[in-house]
DNA sequence: GTGAAAGCGCTAACAG
DNA sequence: CTGTTAGCGCTTTCAC
C-alpha cells in the first residue's frame, strides 16, 4: 500500500539504486535524473520508510530528550517548558524528531536512554537532569552516541558535553544592580534543594559583587526556603520584621520573589519602596501582578541553539564527544522591571 | 559491535529464528528453550534492533503526540504540561515511546503527523489539539493508524476517537454550587478566544444550574475577558463597581479567577465574603494565594488513562477506528476551597 | 551515469 | 518443537 523506490523505479523505469542515489542528491547521479525522480516523489507524496533507511544507516533522524521522573511543571520549574517548546523546534528545524522519555523506567528501574540506544531508536541524547548516571554517560559515550547536557551541570563534570546557566555571574549581575540601586544591607535567599550547586553558586556571585564594592555580607544574611509561591509568601508574613531590616533581596527564583512580595504586600511593606527584591529566571511568575519582578533572565535562548548546534555537528560529523568535551556556561542577562 | 540474535543463536547453538521466538514468547517453543534463551539475552544485555523489527512486522512502539505550534505554556495552559507528564508515563508503562511534535513543518508548512506515517516512525497519534486537519485525520485513518483526540473536542466530531473534559456539565457543577452558596446575581467570565467551544458549554452548563432553581441568569452578565493572570487583574480594578453588584463569579480558568482575586483585593473587595468565585481547571493558579480557589478540576488523570487505554487495545488488536468512533466526555469534578 | 546484488537484523511462512 | 528460507525497503559496494 505505501509507496517505495520500487515503485518510482518502475515508473520512470530506473533502477531501484538510481532512484535511491538521486533522493539522496548523489553527485554522481545527473541533475536531470535527479529532478525526474524527485518529480515523481513528490507528485506520489513519496517519503521513505524510515526503518529502513535506518536499518542499513544505522540513523535514526530521532533524538532523546531525557528528563527526571520527578520533574515538577508546576512552581520552581515553570520556565522548563518554554524551554522543551524552543528544543523541539529547533531540533524540527534541522529535521529531528524528538523522543520524550523519562530517565528511569519506573517499574524495572532500568535506564530509557540505554535501551533507546540499544534498540537503536535514536541517534543523540539531549540530558534535561541533574543527575545522570555515570552508566548513561559511558554507555553513550561508549556506542558513539552524542549526549550532551542542557540546563544542568552534571555532577560529575567530566565526560559530557553541556550548556548551562552561569549562575555565578547571574548572581553577581543581581548583586551588582542591588548595589547601583543603593542596597547596601542584602538578604540573599536560596532555594532548597540545591542539586547541582546552581544556588550556592549565585550566592557566591552576589557575595563577589559586594565584595568589589568593599562590602562583606555577613552569612547570617544567607538563608534558604523552599521553591514555591507559597513558601515564599508565607516567609515574608512570618518574617516581615526580620525582613524589614534589610534594604535589598536576592530571591533567586521568581516564584519565590513573587511570593514574598505578595507576603510584604500584606504587611504593608512597599515594594520597591521601602525594600527593594530582585529574582531569577524571567518565568511566567514575574510579571504576575504590579510591581512586575525586575530579574535575571536565564538565556534559554542561547542554551537551546548552541546545544542543538553542537548536537547536529556531531552528528553530521559522526563524531564522538569523547575527549574534547564541550562544558559551555552561558551568560544570563539583567532584567530590570518595578522591584528594584 | 551491538549484539544480534545471530550472537545468541550462535552461543546457544539454535537457529536466529528460535531466538526471535523465543524472545517473542512464541507458545511453539518450549519453555526451557524459552528460558535459556532468554537468560542469555539478559547476561549480554541484549535488545532488538527496533528498525530491523518494525521493518518487518510494521510496528514501531512508537506514538506521536502532535501539539499546537501556537501552544501557549505560560497562562491559560497552566495544566497542559501535567498532562503531558502523566500521558508519557501512561504511555511508557505501555511500553510506548512518545514522539512529541509540533502540528505542522513551519518552512514547509506541511503537516509532521503525515510525514512521521509515511515514515513509518509511528504507530499510533494523540492529537493535543483543538483544529486538526481533515487531510490529517483521513489520512490516518485510510492507512490504518489509530488517532485520538485528547482534552479537545475536534471541530468536526464526526471521524475520529476524542477524550474530553464535560466542559458543560463542568460549567454545571459551577453554578449548581455557587448556588448553594447563596449566589443569586451571578457574573460569568468566559475566555477569549473560545476554539472548540468549550468555553460557551461552561457557560451553557451554569445557566442550566440556574435555570433548575427557576433563576434566569441574563446575558448582560456574560462576558469575555483574555486568559491571562493579569487581564484578570486589571479587569477587576477596572470594573470594581460592576462587580460589586453580583454575588459570585464563575471564572471559567483558574487563572483568570485568581487575577481577579488579586485585583478584587486591590479595591477592598473581600472573597469569599463580599463576593463568591469559583473558577475552573484545577491548576497551579488556584492555590497560588490565600484564599485558595474554588474550582473545577479537569479530570486529566482519567482522559490520559482512558486515551491511552483506547489507543493501546486499537493497537493491539490492529483494529481500525473507522466506523465506530468513541466520542468520551468525560465528567470533571468540583474541588471546594476557600473561595466559596 | 546507471544497474545488479548483497546486506542491515529482524519476522514469518513453510517444512519437517 | 526447531530449522531453512525469503523478505521487509532501503543503501552500498562492485561492475560496466
Amino acid at each position: 500500500m505505501p509507496i517505495t523506490i520500487k515503485d518510482i523505479a518502475q515508473i520512470t523505469g530506473l533502477s531501484k539504486s538510481t532512484i535511491s542515489r538521486a533522493l539522496n542528491d548523489n553527485p554522481r547521479i545527473s541533475k536531470a535524473t535527479i529532478e525526474k525522480v524527485k518529480k515523481v516523489a513528490d507528485e506520489l507524496g513519496f517519503e521513505k520508510n524510515n526503518n529502513a533507511t535506518s536499518l542499513s544507516t544505522s540513523k535514526t533522524g530521532n533524538v532523546a530528550l531525557i528528563y527526571q521522573n520527578t520533574l515538577d511543571v508546576d512552581g520552581s520549574k515553570a520556565y522548563i517548558d518554554q524551554l522543551f517548546l524552543n528544543l523541539r523546534h529547533e531540533l524540527n528545524k534541522q529535521n529531528l524528531d524528538t523522543i520524550i522519555c523519562e530517565a528511569t523506567e519506573f517499574s524495572k528501574n532500568t535506564s530509557n536512554s540505554i535501551r533507546l540506544i540499544k534498540q537503536r531508536k535514536i541517534d543523540g541524547l539531549l540530558f534535561f537532569h541533574a543527575s545522570i548516571s555515570r552508566e548513561d554517560r559511558e554507555y553513550a559515550n561508549k556506542m558513539n552516541i552524542p549526549a550532551i547536557n542542557i540546563h544542568f551541570k552534571p555532577e560529575n563534570n567530566s565526560n559530557i558535553d553541556y550548556f548551562v546557566t552561569d549562575n555565578e555571574y547571574g548572581g553577581y549581575l543581581a548583586g551588582k544592580h542591588l548595589y547601583e540601586k543603593g542596597c547596601r544591607n542584602v538578604l540573599i535567599i536560596s532555594c532548597a534543594p540545591n542539586i547541582g550547586q546552581e544556588y550556592s553558586e549565585r550566592t557566591l556571585g552576589c557575595i563577589k559583587a559586594y565584595k568589589e564594592q568593599g562590602i562583606k555580607l555577613s552569612e547570617a544574611s544567607f538563608l534558604s526556603i523552599t521553591t514555591s509561591f507559597f513558601s515564599g509568601y508565607q516567609f515574608a508574613i512570618d518574617n516581615s520584621g526580620f525582613i524589614s531590616k534589610f534594604d535589598g533581596i536576592f530571591a533567586q527564583a521568581d516564584v519565590i520573589a513573587a511570593g514574598i512580595i505578595a507576603g510584604l504586600k500584606i504587611k504593608n511593606i512597599s515594594v520597591p519602596n521601602d525594600i527593594k527584591i530582585i529574582g531569577f529566571d524571567d518565568c511566567l511568575y514575574s510579571t504576575l501582578f504590579t510591581p512586575f519582578i525586575t530579574t535575571i533572565h536565564q538565556p534559554k535562548e542561547e542554551i537551546t541553539k548552541q546545544s542543538v548546534k553542537r548536537l547536529t555537528e556531531l552528528l553530521n560529523t559522526n563524531s564522538t564527544t569523547a575527549g574534547e568535551f564541550v562544558h559551555s556556561l552561558i551568560k544570563p542577562t539583567l532584567l530590570v522591571r518595578e522591584s528594584t
